[in-house]
DNA sequence: AATTATGGTCAATTTGATTGACTACATTGC
DNA sequence: GCAATGTAGTCAATCAAATTGACCATAATT
């Protein structure tokens, strides 16, 4: 397989091929570290329980799905033992997921793991292009979103 | 939506995002034109079809999925319109895939979106950034798999 | 010629998401 | 203050994309 196969491929392709490269390697990692029951869907969830919690209207927002589709992926995480459906404070209605210890102990482990992945691609092209690789695509992912992002630019991670 | 708001995402929910915001204008395109029977899962295939067609074997080998997922999917495409199973010239068992007059309209509309999509991250960040950008994720999807790719790191487009 | 391998389909199941219906509580507006 | 409307969450049915397992017909191997 030679590199210059990928040269070829339109920016799109080389996207989804970079994203699902990564989050093959995270949820590899995290099989090993006993997290195997945690899959790719799940992952982006974290980052919006964290470090208070989260309503269900709140997650489904962040992750641009409908609030069913949280219950049930709240459902499933909460029988492995990840999160837990608390009381909401002042509103009767609602309740708050927060993370369990296990919860906070893969949430450490993707961050660390992520790093790690970023440390060697700094390896493979540098700080300097990793970092306007970074800005870059922060930017495009800004300009083509302008305000209405997370409806439907839902990450998968 | 402040713009500081991506800088903090790690890379690989920068590479979830803008592949999703590229994917999620590509298919508001192609609905706009009429093709809105195509979903992002099909779109991939499209690019192991054409020029002179495909076996089933060999799309799932390059899509990374299974032969069965191939058959249904192209049970879809066929009865939208878009792909033909042909005899293999030579093999019995074997059936070719191939474009229909239809599938071909979509293919070229793809490839001038994706063109567009491309020349607005131009505009946005430059022609030397975006050439770099590419470059490293080229890289990067090459040196992360070395070899055993198609396994495993197979596109959702 | 018999065995094994391969290309493709059928059927059942899993995963992640959807739409629609419903309950319990909150908010708004006379 | 209470009736109308709105909102948080769940239940149920369904869809989409993929999986595993069983199977048939043809090819390749020995």
């Amino acid at each position: 397989m030679n590199h210059e196969v990928f040269s070829e491929l339109d920016l799109t392709s080389l996207l989804s091929l970079s994203f699902r490269t990564s989050i093959n390697e995270l949820h590899d990692r995290l099989s090993e570290l006993g997290f195997g029951d945690i899959r790719p869907a799940h992952g982006f969830m974290f980052k919006c329980i964290t470090p208070k919690g989260a309503t269900g209207i709140e997650l489904a927002e962040y992750l641009g799905i409908t609030k069913q589709a949280v219950s049930k992926m709240v459902d499933y995480l909460e029988n492995c033992g990840y999160v837990m459906r608390k009381a909401h404070p002042t509103d009767k209605r609602g309740k708050i997921i927060v993370l369990t210890e296990r919860g906070w102990l893969v949430a450490k482990a993707k961050e660390k793991i992520l790093t790690e992945i970023e440390q060697r691609w700094i390896e493979n092209i540098g700080a300097e292009r990793l970092q306007m690789l970074k800005e870059d695509l922060s930017k495009l992912v800004y300009k083509e979103n302008e305000g209405k992002l997370s409806l439907r630019s839902r990450p998968v991670w």
